[in-house]
DNA sequence: CAATATTTGAGGTACGCAACTCAAAATTTG
DNA sequence: CAAATTTTGAGTTGCGTACCTCAAATATTG
């Protein structure tokens, strides 16, 4: 011992599990990869020798052997806002990753607004892939263009929005609702003691994950803070003009409003209109996603807080889940779990 | 092609190079491992072979070839409290994954709050460690036995809480003062309109980490919200029994306590204290940490936000960190970046 | 041009495992 | 007990890279 390079000690192998329990490497192998034609008596000789030594299986020499690759699909939106501009990197950032494991990603764009696009997408999804996955859009269209990619044997994972009636392998992305009852505990206490009206924007209330943060915000506010009187959600299509007359048109109607929940994005359509107003200094207002945009108007001050999720662990996450389903490796479900991350001037990365 | 199996298309391999710059296997492997004994326009051409096939060596051939194993040594504090514990816990489920990597860590206790005793072990580490990974405590020696690790080839990475100064290869941990400010922002938003006395509760001004968030947190109520008075901070060694002590004494002393801001443990100890003084309804209480404890007052309501930090993520990030670093791979910040949390009773994982 | 130095090619071995074949041994069955 | 069947051993090949040797080809120098 002693010398500073790196050492070879350690790693028990397949052969020293053989010779441990006194059988040749091709039972060894046969047992620790659940061939039959192996005695019981045989393989738990074979299985003591492996929980003795402690034997784990070289993953890269057991990948380089079996020497197969995979590919994914991974659909995004089109018209991409900040958040899914965000994402996108961030999914070719983990093409990278994927490429050095092996597995490669095709990505592809349609509209989220469309449910008909999106399920033409997934129904014609090419053979070949080895997972898919997407930012859905909940319609049975394309919940049943998911199940039938399932059954094809091809697993799905749905990121940022999910289908939870799907078959879908797993959700990437946020408890929506508790997203918003996190916006609403936010604003209520940000409005301590104050009365008045609080509007919600939306991009679209089709969006489930849109409708289900409206709905765990209105839940709290109206339990919890009865002085607070929430509006019916208003939509800008996640688009900045028309999200900026909405907010203008909602500014202009409501004299009482001193909250704004903003569900989706168009946070340059809301700034614009509350900058128009004048109204913003004793206004709260609550954003989704950090981007570079909603980054600034919460240094300014404009933006109270931000609710968010981070789209690379989103992106990092989709891909691990399908790499390890296709390993089948196990995952590491506390890994896995995307936050719901609060920003505030004082903690932005 | 069709067939649902596993491909092995789309690799390139230093063979497919090499036939493509026109030269031998043996020569695209000194090009692209940087041996000497090659001509510049032979390097030239086997790099533009690369480029132009994309080639990526793969990693898991790569280290299969090399074999070489590393081990590091992680320190954690003894007589751990919850925090401490959990980290503790992800270390050891990192060093799981560290082990598929060929890579073993040992584990090693000391007393954070003896910075002799934490120097002696670093002044003692082993020959035959590849990588050092401590919860670290700032002071003269520590400093001084990082440097001389550091100096003998042995990289060292400072978890949770950091030595600035000493030449440490990376510090895994959140921003001290800007975690005491999000914490003050809170304060002071949740406090609005109210005027009174704030207390600071800390388990050691020693300890780095506490004495900076102190800073951050003393630093924004000053300068933002002014009707609001920051006691100086009292120490409880994170320890329950003694900061239940000095919580109830400062309770007990200062009549126009509006707001709590605990800085280190002893959650409980300060549950305790607020409980029997029976002034915890109208208190607003920031705490660290979030742990089975801390938890559950987070949904009693008793503590109104708690300010954290991932141990899952900062034990795999030192991990990767430095098993990066002896791969010389390269490192994604983006990904290493340790998140300041802000949980409220809506956004708890 | 010859002698020397440098560069390149060809080939091998090793890494640990997967996947396979074929024959030998052990066991079960008639 | 012999025949049929199951189980095991021994061995091979290949995955893509690292690292090594030795000889051949090429370039450089006097």
């Amino acid at each position: 011992m002693g010398g500073g390079e790196a050492g070879t000690v350690g790693r028990t192998t397949l052969e020293d599990v053989a010779r441990e329990a006194g059988v040749s490497l091709a039972t060894a192998d046969r047992v620790v990869n659940r061939r039959d034609g192996v005695r019981a008596k045989t393989i738990a000789r074979v299985e003591a020798a492996v929980a003795r030594l402690g034997y784990r299986p070289d993953p890269a020499a057991a990948r380089l052997a079996r020497n197969q690759s995979f590919r994914f699909l991974f659909i995004l939106p089109t018209g991409a806002n900040s958040f899914m501009s965000l994402l996108g990197e961030q999914v070719e950032r983990a093409a990278e990753w994927l490429a050095a494991q092996r597995a490669y990603v095709d990505i592809q764009h349609v509209d989220v607004f469309e449910p008909d696009a999106l399920a033409s997408v997934l129904e014609s999804v090419p053979r070949g892939y080895h997972g898919v996955a997407t930012v859905a859009l909940d319609h049975p269209r394309v919940r049943a263009a998911i199940d039938d990619l399932t059954d094809r044997d091809v697993p799905v994972v749905t990121l940022v929005s999910d289908v939870p009636s799907a078959r879908r392998l797993h959700y990437v992305g946020i408890d929506n609702p508790a997203a918003g009852r996190t916006a609403a505990t936010l604003m209520g206490r940000f409005l301590a003691g104050r009365r008045g009206v609080v509007g919600v924007i939306a991009g679209s209330l089709a969006l489930r994950d849109h409708a289900e943060r409206q709905f765990g915000f209105t839940q709290v506010m109206s339990r919890e803070y009865p002085g607070l009187a929430v509006l019916p959600a208003v939509e800008g299509r996640d688009d900045s003009e028309r999200t900026r007359a909405v907010a203008a048109a909602l500014i202009a109607r409501e004299p009482d409003l001193i909250g704004v929940y903003n569900v989706g994005a168009g946070t340059r359509g809301i700034a614009a209109a509350l900058e128009e107003s004048g109204r913003a200094p004793d206004l709260v207002w609550i954003a989704h996603e950090l981007t570079a945009h909603s980054r600034r108007f919460l240094l300014t001050g404009q933006i109270d807080a931000i609710i968010s999720q981070n789209p690379g662990h989103e992106a990092r996450s989709a891909a691990r889940i399908l790499l390890a389903h296709c390993l089948d490796d196990p995952v590491l479900p506390d890994q896995e779990k995307i936050g719901i991350d609060i920003f505030l001037r004082d903690n932005l990365p």
